[in-house]
Order: structure tokens, then sequence, then C-alpha cells
DNA sequence: TATAAAAAAGATAAAAAACTCTTTTAATAT
DNA sequence: ATATTAAAAGAGTTTTTTATCTTTTTTATA
């Protein structure tokens, strides 16, 4: 198990590569994106349709259709997709899942776990989409990134 | 989803509590470790079967029976049982499953990701079972011990 | 040695996550 | 208007995770 599910995995990897191919305009389709990120077309399908119900990401349909981020969306933090898939347990409550566990009554390893976890929530709620966007991504972004 | 699988945390809150209960010598049941930590017994049971055979964990069968620690497997990490039900995906790997994403071709998240996980591993790598066993725990872990 | 206690093992079931397929809707261009 | 393109929606399926139940084996002790 990693950090993620897999289903968020996906979600960013997705929004990376959308936001790093719509960066000079237009959109991009769900085939291109599944095909770059490596992932089942009709799952991530599925995963981007929510996302674009949420608002989080922006799509058309039709001829030239496909996904984009608009101006306020390239705004938001990576925090939102994280919450909008795996919830917000990443980075609340107790790390082992114990009830009784508390400020006040803290397991053994709460306060080493709520630092990493405050962490984990400071670096995805200060990065935001629109950091995939640029050229200065081009060489750390690792999409090949065609035409 | 929380750093952990279910089942992880099952295992992390039950090898507390028999640390903390057998510190003294003895041993205990499943019975009572699933009431303690909260868990499914039969699950429990399964899971701590498992870390049995592994040699995480020792029990013997019979009246008076149960789960202990012996010396040796109190000096054992907690990342070992973390290993042991969840793999290393914690730990290893691109952060959001990039393939392509290695110290060379980074993805854009890769150090910060880094960063993160190395804490988590060393946490867990130098957090023993051992240290759930003394007196000095009593205030902080969160079980009430009864008897 | 018989009985009881407790974990081990095996087989199954339920729920959630991951994934697929088909049909519908909306946008564009001819 | 019609045809085409591409996402949305809906209805599955498969796999994995979580959980349960039953039987067997081991150990202690009466």
């Amino acid at each position: 198990m990693g950090l993620f599910s897999k289903t968020c995995e996906y979600a960013i990897r997705g929004i990376f590569f959308i936001a790093r191919k719509t960066a000079g305009g237009g959109r991009v389709s769900i085939k291109d994106i599944a095909a770059a990120i490596d992932s089942p077309e009709p799952f991530l399908a599925k995963i981007l349709q929510d996302l674009s119900r949420r608002g989080i990401v922006q799509s058309t349909k039709g001829p030239n259709g496909g996904f984009y981020f608009d101006k306020d969306s390239l705004k938001r933090p990576l925090a939102e997709i994280v919450e909008a898939v795996d919830g917000n347990g990443l980075f609340i409550g107790c790390g082992v899942g114990l009830k009784q566990c508390s400020e006040i009554n803290p397991c053994p390893l709460h306060n080493e776990f709520k630092n990493i976890r405050n962490q984990i929530q400071h670096l995805l709620e200060k990065t935001s989409i629109g950091e995939f966007t640029g050229d200065i991504n081009l060489g750390i972004i690792s999409f090949s990134i065609g035409n």
C-alpha cells in the first residue's frame, strides 16, 4: 500500500498530464490521458467524471472536446483532489486507528504521526495544480509532451 | 484511507496491547486483545496467526496459552510488522505511482514525497516493540490494563 | 487419561475497490 | 439538419480486502 489509493494516484497523474498538456490552451481526451499516465481508460474516465462534477477539472463534450483547467481551477491545491478521492484519513485521526487516542490521551506514536501527517497535508495544500503547467516543469515532469 | 490498511492497524494495535499486557510475563488471549483494541476477533486471530508464523510474535496453545513476545521479538522494529502486512509500498517507489519517475527523472513531487516517506520509514525502524512494554507507557498508552 | 482451553488451519462470506461495457447526452462541423 | 466526436451516465464484473464460521491441533491440568 502506498500513500494513496490507486484511484487517487490515477487522479493525480491525470491532472498532472492535463495541466501540462493544455497549458497553452486546448483540451485533451481521456484516451490520450490514459495512454500517457498508464491507467485503464474507462476507469480513469469515471474518476475524471467525478472530479469534473465537483468542478475540480473542466470538460467539454464533442469534437475537440476533452479535459482542461480554467484559471480558477489551476489555483486549487492538490489536497482538494486527494480529499475528493481518498477523503481526509491521511491528514486526521489516530495513525493506527485508536478510538481512545487524542491530544490529551495520545497513543504511543501520536505526536510522531501527527508531525508526518501535517507535513503531507502542508505539501498537498501548498502545491497548486497550476504548478504543473509551465515550461519550468518540462524537464521535471516525466511525460513526453509530443507535438 | 489512512497511512495503513485496517489489517495493519489491527496488527499494530494488537502488538501494542500484547507488549503492554504481557510485560510482566504471562500471555494474553485473542479474545482479550480483540476486546481491548476494538477489532473483530476472528479477523485479528488470522492476522496474529500470520505474524506468529513469521516469528514476529510468539504464541502457545492450550490453557493459559495466548500471545506474548520473547526477548528477541521485543527488539524488532515496528517497520517489520508494517512490511509484513502492508508491504513496503509506503517506503519505496514513486509517491503517485509513476513508472517513469526516478532519481534522474523525478516526478514533480518526487523529492518532497521521498523526504516524507523516509521520515515514516525512519520512525517505524527506530521504534521497537519493546518500547510499548514499560511502566513509562502506562499514562501514554491508551489501554486500561486492569488487574 | 480425559477434559478443557486456546491457537492454527481451512473454507466461506460480505463489502469495498478497481475496472469494464453499453447507452445517452452534448458539442461541433459539414 | 445530420453526422461525428467525445464526455456523462448507468449498469455491470472482477479482484482485493475485510470478516466469519467450523474443524483440528496442541497444551495444561484435574
